[in-house]
DNA sequence: AGGTATAATGTGATGTTATAACATATACAA
DNA sequence: TTGTATATGTTATAACATCACATTATACCT
């Protein structure tokens, strides 16, 4: 029986997000012998800070918030970083990226729902739509390489509300 | 039993393309009660020119390229008056806008196949993956506005090749 | 430890995509 | 024909992303 993954409550313990969120990707770092450095570290948790996806920009004035002077091509760099080692997603629809919340497991595909009333993310990881999805499109002999599936729409607790 | 839609081929006769969608343009514009101005009509030709999205920039570039002084946001009004009219895609991964192919009739979703060897982009249009898709979204009580699905990878005919 | 290759970061400029804000022109219905 | 909505023109700027080259840090081999 397949686990249905839930969407981020609004009033969750954050904290404890991103305190896994970290302590998984120093696990994942350190079974590749990736190197998570300073600046990665920093950008990754501040993708962290939230269950909404942040633009690279927005990165770069929360790191900069202290008087810091990083350049737009360092946290470009880390982003790139973080998606190889699979931490991080880019949401393309919203030029913005993500924290993965599947670091080091198997991963179906990236598919992600998009709440466009308070903003927050999640993967929807449904085999049933990646079957569907690899069927359509060997039926008509193309071969897959990558894919993005991102859909917009309102989550269950703004539509409570 | 379901037409399983045909990946374009290299050589086809693409002016026919061109000339059905500014046909079948037409007809929905004039349904609809929209005006398809003179931009209008050159974006859309110039996006019809290939099945290949075309970026923005490169749609003005060939707008001008007669010395004419078409200003960016000109582009971008007419191609947001097109997608709004169902004319044209935007694709979220290229940052780029294509013809669509169904002008007029029913739509399941916006699907995309992308070869990422000559670039040919085609509509993927399959019934169960918009059926796997809407199912697993309901069951996490999302409601979905709008979606994205684009899929990159090798066509048959470069495949073939 | 020292040398050297590789990886990571710094730095400045530039490229690319998209929108804001306000002025002007055109279509078309009353 | 004149008012109103729609479309376009114009200038500036915002937002997103990469190039190219210099410098520094780290790993790892001897």
């Amino acid at each position: 029986m397949s686990q249905v993954h839930a969407f981020p409550k609004p009033g969750h313990n954050h904290a404890r997000c991103t305190a896994d969120a970290l302590r998984k990707a120093e696990a994942v770092c350190a079974a590749r012998k990736s190197r998570l450095t300073e600046i990665r570290r920093d950008v990754l948790e501040t993708v962290w800070q939230s269950h909404v996806p942040v633009g690279a920009y927005d990165i770069l004035s929360h790191l900069n918030e202290n008087g810091g002077k990083t350049a737009p091509m360092a946290v470009y760099r880390a982003l790139d970083f973080l998606m190889e080692n699979g931490l991080v997603h880019r949401i393309a629809s919203l030029n913005a990226f993500i924290g993965c919340a599947h670091m080091g497991e198997e991963h179906h595909a990236a598919q992600f729902l998009i709440c466009h009333s308070c903003g927050t993310t999640a993967e929807l990881e449904s085999a049933p739509l990646k079957r569907a999805l690899t069927q359509a499109v060997s039926e008509r002999g193309f071969t897959i390489d990558s894919q993005i599936v991102e859909i917009s729409g309102t989550c269950p607790h703004c539509r409570a509300a």
